[in-house]
DNA sequence: AGAGTCTATCGTACATCGACGATACATGTT
DNA sequence: AACATGTATCGTCGATGTACGATAGACTCT
């Protein structure tokens, strides 16, 4: 308990962004690896880290999953903000949101 | 693709735990994750490591939650590995494995 | 022995996940 | 205009997660 709660007298806003409150820092950690709590959806964002980029069919045929699977995942990483996809009609290309991965791995490191 | 699976021929044993083949790392890592994808069983860990031990009951007293559910958020970190539970009956001392944690911990920073 | 305490497990109900095929949508090509 | 391609979404189904109350098990203490 009270790892920052006291500090934070509630002052104005951004408060939660300097001093984290323990749920609101429950919260995001789990929202995030939640987004890294499936197999596949790990293997998806090593397959972009490993090619800074990607297209979605790349993606289903490196994965044993049907396409309609394969989005549905990326739909996930994408709500939670690990990837970002680009479209290029009909394609779409997929890529790493460095940032929320470095906050991912800050969380994480911050346990 | 490719991130070491060329390189594991498969020699003896052990091999998994020198150079990770993308499944398995795969698998290590979502369940890992999944282990602290739920805000609660966050709260728990940090629990755990802001008193090096605790009594489940001091736990539930923390949690807006039922006894029988945190018992199962605890069952859930301990079938992961992520703590342990001496038993000292009829109390239950829950501690970090560290040792675990260390192993999350790796795993994302070498996404 | 009997009562009290602490934790785990059971049973249940509801919500969500994960998988698929089918289909809709947007764009480029003939 | 018709067609082909790549992706997202819908509908569905079975499996699992999450929550709770109730109950069982294992000690301690009186």
């Amino acid at each position: 308990m009270a790892r920052s709660k006291d500090v934070s007298p509630k002052c104005d806003a951004t408060a939660e962004e300097l001093t984290l409150p323990d749920v609101a820092f429950a919260e995001d950690l789990a929202k995030l690896t939640w987004a890294l709590a499936h197999p596949a959806r790990v293997r998806i964002v090593r397959l972009l880290l490993d090619r800074t980029s990607c297209m979605c069919g790349e993606i289903v045929d490196e994965m044993p999953l049907a396409q309609s699977t394969v989005s549905q995942h990326l739909k996930i990483l994408k709500e939670t903000g690990l990837v970002q996809g680009e479209i290029d009609r009909p394609r779409v290309c997929y890529c790493i949101n460095h940032q929320a991965l470095a906050k991912l791995k800050k969380l994480v490191a911050d346990l």
